[in-house]
DNA sequence: GCACTATTTGATAGCGCTACCTTTGCTTTG
DNA sequence: CAAAGCAAAGGTAGCGCTATCAAATAGTGC
């Protein structure tokens, strides 16, 4: 009946402008019903026809339409995105990466606040009885045990985006920890350092033993030793940055660089030094971890560890909604643990030690 | 196969369980239009049946299924959050009021990074030529004349969040940049303070001039005087701050105290105070603007004026979509002009001018 | 070749809602 | 009292997509 590109016949009611999947069919000399299956990765579609549905599309410029694609498939996954210190650069980040793929594969995405050990149980319930079935974790919510047996008692399924450690029941999207850590190490000696100092983050995440062990690993991998008085136990908050940064520089042989669990501690021993006529990085180099706002904000920059975070989001809902979709049409699906790699952000704040630098070539 | 346990006649796909129009119609005896009408706050419908409506939807606890509502209505407005500069704080704010907005008032919502200077154009002509209609433009975009007379000349909406100054044109949500600072001068001086030194923030952007303003008639309100050697220049980076607060503090009457037009800079007064140990608030209070998160990282935190940026994020969402949805049936609307309050955050960096060390030490 | 599964494709019928038009039930008037 | 006017309610037909099932086509073994 409808022959072709009458944009609208009486009734219609079209006003978007945007292609439908008819007009995609039309064009692959096709039904509608096949345009759909390609779209939506089923494969009872010969090549031969998928292509041609893949040129029309392309051609046309076409994109589905979300809200008759949820009408219609009664499909409406919806996932919550869980967080509690609004470390804001994270969650920035972690919002950008999610609403991204919320959108590409029709997720409904709630961001809710969960304030730690508080209503943590209350808001769980809530959501899970408005209908969420989907619940994204970043730390430090991905590492409280309680939480996630909670999550899957009540029947939800969880994804971790960066614990420091995966767990055997829940899919999880991370980086490696330790072995970033190890690297950084590596790095740092590399640069010609032997004494270097370390803050611990908060001992309650996991993520703080691994970036650790990574220290410690790499340290003695190089032969080097750690005396116990280059170790200092920190919070990962800027606070205690300072105290720990006060005692490592306390100490009669004083490291040459410091490599703390995360960058707001980092900016607390550049601080520190500073106070202290120290310069960063002459006289002593900083590194941090996590590549946060403060990390390129203060003076000199940090070099630190970055996680592609944006993209951890990205496939932590990608692989979350998967098995949601997979889980309604009954089958069920193991944890899908993914490493992501991370970078070595090198900036301004470390260096050769002391004199050694001057004497070489001054050009980084 | 198994039959499922199907509760419905064939054909009946429903299955979020969740009431529709028609059930509310039912109960209420009258025809889903009516309960459409009802919903959508029309005003031909009589008081009696349009309580009779609102009963029912009392007591089925029925909300309207946004996907259909969409499809059915061609409306599916679509809005992009443009952003150019990732102050992380301030994004994921900005983030997580307009989402929580756009899923309130169906909104589509994309979220585009726009370089500032640089592919603007493209970006615009690109998001316009998908199907946007309006743009969400928080500094310093918003203080982009050109970019705003694009928007208009391909005929998209804009606005505004927290320009410096409202536009003619444009709509915007703003907080009263130039009272804020006046207030916070007022509260500086309130402590005891007389010589206070000003950092100006990026020339650039019309906040910096509001926000001096507002320091220099707050000054004059007290009767106090501002030499030139008070105010300097900035751009609102952490380097910049560095600069001026040498500048500052190398006066032979240095200031007692320091108002930075942003949370940056005042970071860095407090790096350089630091330094030359003098100690915060004791012998030099440092005042910020904007509570980013560097703000309540650093120690001590500071003392800044927060907007409420959320809000402002909604407040902007919902204006920018009201208009929108107006101007589709066929209304133009006046740009608004909204006023948020904003709240000095009193925090660790402000204090009584310091009596008990005036001469600085040099040891270490 | 023919019956007999697989594999692909198509037709149909909605998903829950609203635009648009028609009908109903009153008032207004001449 | 009929013609007209108007407000309130209902009916119909989709919005763009997918679930479901039926049809067509291809692939198999005897």
């Amino acid at each position: 009946m409808n022959k072709d590109k009458s944009p609208r016949k009486k009734g219609g009611r079209r006003q978007s402008g945007q292609p439908t999947i008819s007009d995609v069919a039309n064009l692959a000399q096709c039904s509608p019903m096949t345009v759909s299956r390609v779209i939506n990765g089923e494969d009872s579609v010969r090549k031969s026809t998928r292509d041609k549905v893949l040129v029309a599309i392309e051609q046309l410029n076409y994109s589905p339409n979300r809200a008759a694609r949820s009408l219609a498939g009664a499909s409406q996954i919806r996932i919550a995105l869980l967080y509690t210190n609004p470390s804001a650069s994270y969650l920035s980040e972690l919002l950008m990466g999610c609403l991204d793929e919320a959108s590409k594969s029709d997720v409904h995405l709630v961001v809710e606040r969960c304030a730690f050990g508080e209503d943590e149980e209350k808001v769980v319930r809530n959501l899970i009885k408005s209908g969420i079935g989907g619940f994204l974790l970043p730390p430090p919510l991905c590492d409280e045990q309680p939480l996630l047996e909670l999550i899957e008692e009540l029947g939800g399924k969880a994804i971790l985006v960066g614990p420091g450690k995966a767990q055997p029941h829940q899919s999880a999207v991370m980086i490696d920890e330790y072995q970033a850590a190890f690297d950084m190490t590596t790095h740092i000696i590399g640069l010609g350092h032997k004494r270097i100092g370390f803050i611990i983050g908060n001992p309650y995440q996991t993520a703080s033993g691994q970036r650790l062990s990574g220290f410690l690993d790499g340290m003695a991998a190089a032969n080097l030793s750690v005396p116990e008085s280059m170790v200092r136990q920190g919070l990962f908050t800027y606070r205690s940055g300072i105290d720990a940064a006060m005692y490592l520089l306390d100490q009669t042989d004083r490291p040459t660089a410091i490599f703390a669990s995360n960058d707001d501690m980092a900016a607390a021993v550049v601080s520190v030094a500073q106070r202290r006529h120290l310069d960063v990085p002459l006289d002593l180099s900083v590194c941090g971890f996590d590549d946060t706002t403060i990390a390129s904000t203060i003076w000199p920059e940090l070099t630190t560890i970055r996680q592609p975070i944006q993209e951890m989001a990205r496939h932590a809902l990608e692989i979350l909604a998967e098995q949601m979709r997979s889980a309604r049409t009954g089958k069920s699906s193991k944890p899908v643990h993914l490493k992501i790699d991370y970078t070595l952000m090198r900036r301004q704040s470390d260096g050769a030690p002391g004199l050694a630098r001057s004497a070489i070539r001054k050009d980084n």
